[in-house]
DNA sequence: TCGATCTGGCGAATTCATTCGTCACATTTC
DNA sequence: GAAATGTGACGAATGAATTCGCCAGATCGA
């Protein structure tokens, strides 16, 4: 019985998402040992958000190996895509600008990065002119 | 019994504050009236929900006046740079950059707001050269 | 081989967001 | 002043996320 797809991943599961986007599949065991380090959950529940993860459609698993290798069904991008569409709809009301200038306002981008945010807005000057 | 802080405000939280953040202070049926067009729920629940948000201390609440009024605790924009940090954290590792990159590929910029960005990058540059 | 350990499945307890019904009290209207 | 309506408090039902305990079977090591 597969679960609502419409809703994003909950905090835990972006946690065990994150562990999967960068080992590219791991066994029950490695996600819990990732997981375990920032929360003191136990193996079993790591299993079972794996399994509710799987039945959400966030997960893949490999059942041809033993023990199974569980993936994540979407790459990391596509999942950043998603979730930062639904803050700008939610949050900022459909206006994804404002939120630009809000996060490079906050400070935090070295001059290297500014430069290259220089180039995509050139490109993308480039296409429109 | 005040409840957690830490948690970001939830969707239906969310539509509250905006329709506060609009009218500068509302009454609950103000609230209700703005609510129902979005989700058909009760009067009954838009107080319920504006009393768990005085406990958690998103909206404050003028009592000396009838009916009372409510208004947003905290301003549209400290709202949504919290909100903004929390996604780059949990879904951009932190990486404030990434998530402008990506944003601005998104390919919904107009041409004004390009150079609106433009402008910002030029500024910020300016401060560190 | 046989016990120890690991794996993964299931159901249940807990917590929180969301929703509503109901009650008490104030305000308005006739 | 009495009935009608509005306001707000409370508790409870629902549903989903998170957590865990326990069991059966697979695998490993001596």
């Amino acid at each position: 019985m597969a679960r609502a797809v419409s809703s994003q991943p909950t905090e835990v599961e972006l946690q065990i998402l994150r562990i999967l986007w960068e080992s590219g599949g791991s066994t029950a065991r490695e996600v819990h040992n990732g997981l375990t380090e920032i929360k003191g959950t136990t193996y079993s529940t790591t299993v079972k958000m794996l399994s509710v993860m799987l039945e959400k459609g966030l997960v893949k698993r490999d059942e041809a190996v033993t023990p199974q290798v569980y993936r994540a069904a979407m790459s990391q991008k596509v999942t950043q895509k998603r979730m930062l569409g639904d803050l700008i709809e939610k949050v900022y009301n459909g206006s994804a600008m404002s939120l630009v200038l809000q996060a490079l306002s906050s400070g935090k981008a070295s001059t290297d990065e500014l430069a290259e945010v220089r180039r995509i807005v050139d490109e993308l000057e480039g296409k429109k002119p």
